[in-house]
DNA sequence: ATTAAATTATACTTTATAGTATATTTTTTA
DNA sequence: TAAAAAATATACTATAAAGTATAATTTAAT
C-alpha cells in the first residue's frame, strides 16, 4: 500500500471558522512553548517529550499539528524573517536625506531585534539545523540588511554629511552592535526598547562621523 | 569492586620527554579536529564517531585521551578564555589617557576575537552545553570586559575627552560590534586583522564622540 | 629476549529520543 | 441519536550515538 494517511497539516479546508481558530491557536501554543524551550536549551537538546510535557499533552498531539520537530523551528524562523522583511522592505535607501534614512533603519532594526530577540538568538545558534535553502534565505536577508546600511552610508559620504572610512565594514559594525542587543536586552532593565533604539541611533550617527 | 581503572588523562608522570610530547600532540590533534567540527556542525550534532573518523582513529582512542565529549569542549573554551584573560588582564583602565586605553582595549579585543573566532562562536552557541560553573566563568569574563570598557569611557567623559551618553550601554555596543567580527571575518578577505582592528578603533572613538 | 605497561581497536551495551501504528475519545454531521 | 470524522492518547519501533569491556598490538623496561 503506497497510500499514506494525509494529515491536516498546514492549509486546511475552510469548514467552521471557530474550529480553524482553535486549530491555529493550538499550533500557536506549540510554537510559543517550543520557542521558549529552543531558546533556553537549544534546538537539539529540546526533545519533543519535553515540549509535550510543557504543554500538558502527548507527543502525537504535536505530530498532528506539525510534520516534525524541524518544521516547528522552520515556522518560528520563517515568521521572524517575515518581521525583519516587513521592517526593511519599506525603507528606500536611494532617496531622502541619508542621516534620516540611517536613523530610521537603525531605529527599526533595533526594535525588531528586541522584539524578536528569542528567535533572533536562534538565527545565530540553530541556523545549522535548517535545510540548506532556508539557510540561504537567512543569509540573503542578512546581506540585504548590510547592503542597505552600506548604501545609505555611502550616500552620506558622497553628500559630505558622513565622514567614515570603509562603509562596508562600518555597516557590519552597525549590524553587529544592533544585533548584539539580543544578548543583553532585559525586559525588566532600566531602559525601554524605544530608549535603547534612540541611543543606538545616536551612537551610530556618531560612528559614521555625522557633521553636526 | 569499587576500584576503577585510572586512565592517564590530564596530568601524567614525567617519564620520557618525547612520549609526553607525543601524548600532548595527540590531544592537540583531537582538540583541533573537534574545534573545527563543533564549529561547523555544532556541539550536539558532532558525534565522537565523526571526530574519530576525521582523525583516522576509533572512538576509544579519543576516550583514552579525554574523559568524555563534554571535556573536549571544556578544554577548547578554557583555552580561549585564557587568551581573553591574557589580553585584558594586562590593561589598567584606571590610569593613563582614556582615549589611549580605549584604543588599546578595542585593538586587543578585536585581534583576540579574530584569532579565536571559531571558539568565540562556540561561546555564544554551545555555552548551554557547559556545566554551570563554567557558564558562570564565561559570564564573569564577559562582565569583566564590559566593566573595563565602561570604566574607561566614564573616565573619558569625566576628563571631557569623550562625549557620549550612557557609558554602560555604549560599552555593550562596543563589545557587540567587536565580537560580531567573528561572524563576518574572512581569512581570505580584503582586510588583515590589523587593518580591521585599526578601523574598529576609529569607529569606536567616533562613537564615544572623541574631541578631535 | 621476555615481561610489563601503555596504547589502540573490535565489538558490544545502554540510553535517549524522533517518529509511528493503533486504539480511544471527542466532536461534528446527517 | 447514530454514523462519520477529527482529535488525542497509549504503547510501541527504530535508530543514532555516548560510552565501555575486553582483546590485540605496540612500546618501553629489565
Amino acid at each position: 500500500m503506497a497510500q499514506k494517511k494525509i494529515k491536516p497539516i498546514g492549509t486546511r479546508k475552510a469548514k467552521s471558522d471557530i474550529r480553524n481558530k482553535i486549530f491555529d491557536f493550538k499550533r500557536e501554543q506549540i510554537l510559543e512553548v517550543s520557542e521558549r524551550l529552543f531558546y533556553h536549551r537549544g534546538f537539539q537538546a529540546t526533545t519533543l517529550d519535553i515540549i509535550a510535557e510543557e504543554l500538558g499533552v502527548t507527543k502525537p498531539f504535536i505530530y498532528y499539528h506539525f510534520k516534525n520537530k524541524r518544521s516547528i523551528l522552520l515556522h518560528l524562523l520563517e515568521r521572524t524573517m517575515g518581521k525583519y522583511h516587513d521592517v526593511f522592505a519599506g525603507v528606500d535607501v536611494e532617496s531622502g536625506k541619508p542621516e534620516v534614512i540611517l536613523k530610521d533603519l537603525v531605529q527599526r532594526f533595533t526594535l525588531v531585534v528586541i522584539e524578536t530577540r528569542v528567535s533572533t538568538a536562534m538565527f545565530w545558534r540553530d541556523e545549522k539545523d535548517l535545510p540548506l535553502d532556508r539557510k540561504e534565505k537567512i543569509r540573503d536577508m542578512k546581506r540585504d540588511v548590510d547592503n542597505k546600511l552600506t548604501r545609505v552610508i555611502e550616500r552620506g559620504i558622497d553628500d559630505g554629511i558622513f565622514d567614515v572610512k570603509d562603509p562596508k565594514m562600518a555597516s557590519l559594525c552597525v549590524a553587529g552592535m544592533v544585533t548584539w542587543t539580543y544578548t543583553w536586552y532585559q525586559a525588566d532593565g532600566r531602559s525601554t526598547p524605544d530608549e535603547i533604539a534612540d541611543r543606538m541611533t545616536e551612537y551610530v550617527l556618531n560612528m559614521v562621523g555625522i557633521r553636526k
